[in-house]
DNA sequence: AGCACGCCGACT
DNA sequence: GTCGGCGTGCTC
């Protein structure tokens, strides 16, 4: 035996990307290959190539494992970049929300950077006889008929898949057959945008003509360097004068790598604005801070919460750190973005998921090079893995948007925030106008500081709006008095009279409905008959489009659509139509009530597309609109100085919305939307809606009670042991078999039942329960509650989750969403 | 996720 | 008797 040429491991322990395989696997490690802890792979996995990342190196094989099953490593993607206590914190995200490291390193990483191999089908004949077609099954044309629509006649197996049901059968007709082969395309690594640039080397002096002079100067005025297709559009060019020019050494055209980087219109620059005396007490308190702290920023709406962000960021990016500002939706904050951008410069990324992958791609590695810089993302930038992290804000930070419905783990990005923040360490800042009541009954009151704990957030609150702004008042309108006074519309007489004066004073408005599409349901005034989901319990939404000139019914879970019948399909009466008031339904009804305002249409049917937000928000500035109708959307953080009047339809649907947060959710929502009014020169007002005027809630927003409102939810809360006075975790089973997956949900809770006994704990289990709708695109949904009240015994109840997964066959799936905003 | 293996029903 | 359906298990 001949001694090993160089020193060190040869074996390297990975996990494996593949959604079964959670445990170690070894792999050999060639000799032109070096790999850590932490770096990204690429390995043969089954017939599969797959991504993997190193955990441990090892200087022999496991004695276990027979060693002609050992493979090779195929090839090191990246190495060394998760900062110190990454590891920890995906860790912790594993622990916290019951799912495998792996599972969380998939929600963390870009995806992209752990690739698989694609299976594809590629067609290997040309010309087939229609008379052969004839003989094929039905599923096996219709596969051939997708294929041969591609002049390659070459497709990905899962495209092939969603497209056709059926296309599992036509393959292996096809295969059979010889006309079509199935192959393993190998892993394509996301690779550099590498493009040619122009850069001046010396001035033009004599020597050149007028033309060859210009071009010269033109790119000394650009800085003395562009890209070659730019300098091209820019001076009316062509390569050939260019390669005249380097001929002659005045410039050079060189390969670079490009940076596909979101960069958003050029703002002009923004200078830090004199702050208010609460938002310099504040910022005050925000320098103060030292390591791990949590600040609460409650300020009301227009009270300048991001003026504060943005002082705060400055001191931390001249520090040479780096700040992370999360917000619920990327594509509603487009103001954030261009006014960070116009404070800081270049050095601000935007990341989220709207991203291509290889924009994804290359702000990560902007990430990674450690250079001073504001990343301003959704939830799942929480794992930007920055080296230098020395400031976290969360912005809106009751938004639900920072929690992760699908896939596992589904977690809160507050809760990994402040995680992070604890283990990087540096200071996480909460900012809102409506706090959530986790983090308001949490915070330190200023004289109780002594005994607070650490990690209790300082409570800021700014309660003023800048400039002296009052908050807009918020007329509670009795819409059945409405109904008695012989008013059919809509539209109250208050809200009339504002919408008509509006148009008369050139002043612009914003009408919220708190519902989606055109109504929400269709029925039969004569039998009563209600329009719903074949696959969904859940009724059918009306849809008028000008487009399809018919109008149809849609599902708005599983997305299933049907022309909407004249009569209905059970009585055959006439009198089958819409009840409710969708966006659509009001456009029409104010196209009919106003037709002199000029309406725009913000909801996420007309906001689907990339920079759509953006473009309808641009309109309504430039005064294209008197008013924008939508619906959740028109909520969130947008800043419209122009807008004096807000209008509510309907408050009701959001209170009587069956859930136990409906109540804190409605609050926030309105009190959220009352503020887009009045942030301007004009003084704004806000026209509420609603058949319930003495409802708590509705007294609570018109008021501005926030303290009083949010004190007396939480003594519900407490009574009721719901967050935050106790957690809740919710076990969700899905299948298409509805009585097999009603009897493994009675299975599971029967060994929770025997577990909780165990532990002499007062945790408490409700259900199983269908879920409010029971099927979704199919699937049987039984859910099981689990809460645990706030006690020291109920903290030692550990979730048997091993075992619980080991009882559900495959067929079933299996979820577990701890802390869930919502139990429908 | 794929893919192989293995056990049941409909057909030559 | 075989073919081919898809339910269960493994991938270093």
């Amino acid at each position: 035996m001949s001694e090993s040429l160089r020193s060190g491991d040869l074996w390297v322990e990975v996990l494996v990307d593949s959604p079964a395989a959670e445990k170690l696997y070894t792999y050999a490690l060639p000799a032109d290959i070096s790999v850590q802890p932490g770096d990204i792979l690429t390995v043969n996995f089954g017939a599969a190539q797959v991504g993997a990342i190193a955990i441990r190196c090892l200087d022999q094989p496991p004695p276990d494992l027979d060693s002609v099953k050992i493979r090779p490593i195929l090839d090191r993607v990246s190495s060394g970049f998760f900062p110190p206590g990454y590891w920890e914190l995906l860790q912790r995200v594993a622990d916290y929300y019951h799912t495998s490291l792996m599972q969380a390193i998939r929600v963390a990483l870009p995806p992209g950077l752990l690739q698989r191999s694609q299976r594809r089908i590629r067609l290997t004949v040309q010309n087939l006889s229609p008379e052969a077609i004839a003989e094929l099954s039905l599923a096996a044309q219709q596969l051939l008929h997708l294929l041969q629509g591609n002049a390659s006649g070459d497709y990905a197996w899962k495209y092939l898949q969603q497209k056709h049901k059926q296309a599992q059968r036509g393959l292996r007709e096809l295969c059979q057959r010889g006309w079509v082969e199935s192959y393993l395309q190998p892993v394509t690594t996301v690779k550099p945008k590498i493009q040619q640039a122009v850069t001046l080397l010396t001035l033009p002096d004599q020597e050149l003509s007028p033309r060859q002079s210009q071009i010269l100067e033109l790119l000394q005025q650009r800085g003395g360097e562009l890209w070659l297709q730019d300098l091209l559009q820019a001076a009316h060019t062509s390569v050939s004068t260019l390669r005249t020019l380097e001929n002659k050494g005045y410039l050079a055209i060189a390969s670079q790598q490009r940076l596909r980087l979101e960069t958003g219109v050029n703002a002009s620059s923004d200078l830090p604005q004199t702050l208010t005396a609460a938002q310099q007490k504040a910022l005050d308190t925000i320098q103060s801070l030292q390591g791990y702290q949590q600040v609460l920023l409650h300020g009301v709406t227009g009270s300048g919460k991001t003026e504060v962000y943005l002082q705060a960021i400055a001191p931390i990016l001249a520090k040479g750190k780096s700040a992370l500002v999360l917000v619920p939706e990327i594509g509603l904050t487009p103001q954030l973005s261009d006014r960070c951008r116009a404070r800081f410069g270049q050095n601000v990324c935007v990341y989220h998921s709207a991203l291509s992958e290889g924009e994804r791609y290359d702000t990560w590695r902007q990430l990674l090079a450690g250079d001073p810089q504001v990343i301003i993302g959704t939830r799942s930038a929480i794992f930007a893995p920055l080296p230098h992290l020395g400031l976290i804000i969360l912005d809106e930070e009751h938004d639900a948007g920072f929690k992760q419905e699908h896939p596992a783990p589904s977690y809160h990005a507050r809760t990994v925030a402040a995680w992070r923040a604890e283990l990087t360490p540096c200071p996480l800042i909460l900012g809102s106008a409506t706090p959530s009541l986790e983090s308001w009954s949490r915070r330190q009151e200023p004289g109780l500081a002594v005994a607070a704990r650490k990690s209790d957030p300082h409570y800021l609150h700014l309660p003023e709006r800048i400039h002296a702004q009052p908050l807009p008042p918020i007329s509670v309108i009795d819409m059945r008095q409405e109904l008695a006074a012989g008013n059919r519309s809509m539209f109250s007489r208050q809200l009339g009279t504002a919408l008509e004066e509006l148009a008369a004073q050139k002043q612009q408005g914003i009408l919220f409905i708190p519902r989606r599409g055109h109504s929400t349901f269709v029925s039969c005034r004569s039998c009563g008959y209600v329009a719903d989901c074949p696959n969904c319990s859940v009724s059918l939404t009306y849809h008028f489009t000008p487009a399809t000139s018919h109008p149809r019914l849609r599902c708005h879970y599983c997305n299933y659509t049907r022309p909407h019948p004249n009569q209905c399909p059970d009585c055959q009466s006439p009198y089958f139509k819409y009840f409710g008031s969708g966006t659509q339904r009001v456009i029409e009804a104010l196209g009919l009530e106003f037709p002199q305002l000029r309406l725009l249409r913000f909801d996420s049917d007309t906001t689907r597309t990339k920079g759509s937000h953006r473009q309808l928000l641009d309109r309504f500035a430039h005064a294209e609109a008197d008013l924008m109708v939508g619906t959740q959307m028109l909520t969130k953080g947008i800043d419209l100085p122009q807008v004096t009047l807000v209008g509510v339809l309907s408050a009701d649907s959001l209170l009587n919305f069956p859930d136990f947060r409906a109540g804190e959710r409605t609050f926030q929502t309105l009190t959220q939307v009352a503020g887009r009014a009045g942030r301007g020169d004009q003084p704004g007002q806000v026209i509420l809606q609603t058949y319930s005027p003495d409802h708590p809630v509705i007294q609570a927003v018109s008021q501005y009670e926030f303290e009083a409102f949010l004190a007396t939810e939480l003594e519900q809360r407490i009574a009721l042991h719901y967050p935050p006075a106790g957690q809740l975790i919710v076990l969700r089973l899905s299948g298409l078999d509805g009585d097999r997956t009603e009897a493994t949900a009675e299975l599971l809770a029967e060994l929770l039942r025997v577990r909780i006994h165990q532990s002499e704990t007062l945790v408490e289990l409700l259900g199983p329960a269908p879920a409010n709708i029971l099927r979704v695109a199919q699937h049987y949904r039984w859910q099981i509650l689990l809460k645990l009240p706030p006690n020291p015994k109920t903290a030692s109840f550990e979730l048997p989750v091993a075992e619980l997964r080991a009882l559900c066959p495959s067929s079933i799936r299996f979820s577990i969403d701890v802390d869930p905003l919502t139990l429908l």
